[in-house]
DNA sequence: ACCCAGGTGGCCC
DNA sequence: GGGCCACATGGG
């Protein structure tokens, strides 16, 4: 199997995009809303819904408590989704709410993997979503695998991997388990994916295209 | 008019 | 355990 040097590409893309200043959000609640709300859905449509929660002064988990489905639903409709992800953040609300006294900081106050056990177990929160709020909310060394991480390393790093669950354990394995560098990581990830790595075209500008074979390395099988 | 976006769950085999 | 499908708005 061929496997990448994740901490030279990550330094590469460092140094071509610079700090990426994620999670765009001003409290752990609005990281989880914004997890759940980004679910297959651009960020820009994202942040409308968000300034609606805003606008209403809904923004909070007593907030969407306050709200029926449909109410929520119209607030968020920007987002798209808006029916399913009106229930998923109220059901992870309610959650919170029932089990941890609405306290998300003694939800997230659990181990990685016992929070992670829990997050996953609400219906309509999987892994990105879990990994997602364990790393940008609860500060927890959980690393993101995203449709675009898998693109990346299959196109310009020549991994290949069974499944998400393989290329997570790989990331975690290979770097230091460091919440700042996974949360850079993943964000610069992200950003060379939007701008050189649309589903369709296989963009000749990349800024580690040509340099794909320094990264990588054979290692054992594993 | 297409294609796609910081996925997830259900159902099928 | 993989391969489809629905879910839905908004930008390029």
């Amino acid at each position: 199997m061929k496997r990448c040097n994740l901490l030279k590409l990550y330094k590469t893309l460092y140094s071509y995009f610079g700090p990426q200043h994620w999670w765009p959000a001003k409290s752990k609640f609005e990281v989880c809303v914004g997890a759940i709300l980004t679910q297959n859905t651009a960020w820009q449509n994202v942040e409308k819904a968000i300034a609606n929660l805003k606008r209403a002064k809904k923004l909070s988990l007593q907030g969407i408590l306050s709200l029926s489905e449909k109410e929520l639903a119209e607030l968020i409709k920007s987002a798209g989704y808006y029916n399913q992800k009106a229930k998923r953040l109220k059901l992870f609300c309610e959650y919170v709410e029932q089990n941890y006294a609405g306290s998300l900081k003694r939800f997230f106050n659990k181990p990685l993997a016992e929070l992670r056990k829990e997050l996953l177990s609400l219906h309509g929160i999987g892994y990105e979503t879990a990994d997602s709020i364990i790393l940008y909310a609860a500060e927890k060394p959980s690393f993101v695998i995203d449709a675009y991480t898998v693109r990346i390393m299959e196109r310009f790093c020549n991994v290949k991997l069974k499944s998400r669950a393989e290329l997570k354990q790989f990331f975690e394995d290979t770097l230091p388990k460091d919440v700042k560098l996974y949360n850079e990581y993943h964000a610069l990830l992200v950003e060379l994916a939007k701008n050189f790595c649309k589903k369709k075209p296989l963009c000749n500008k990349c800024p580690i295209n040509k340099k794909c074979y320094y990264y990588k390395i054979k290692v054992a099988h594993g």
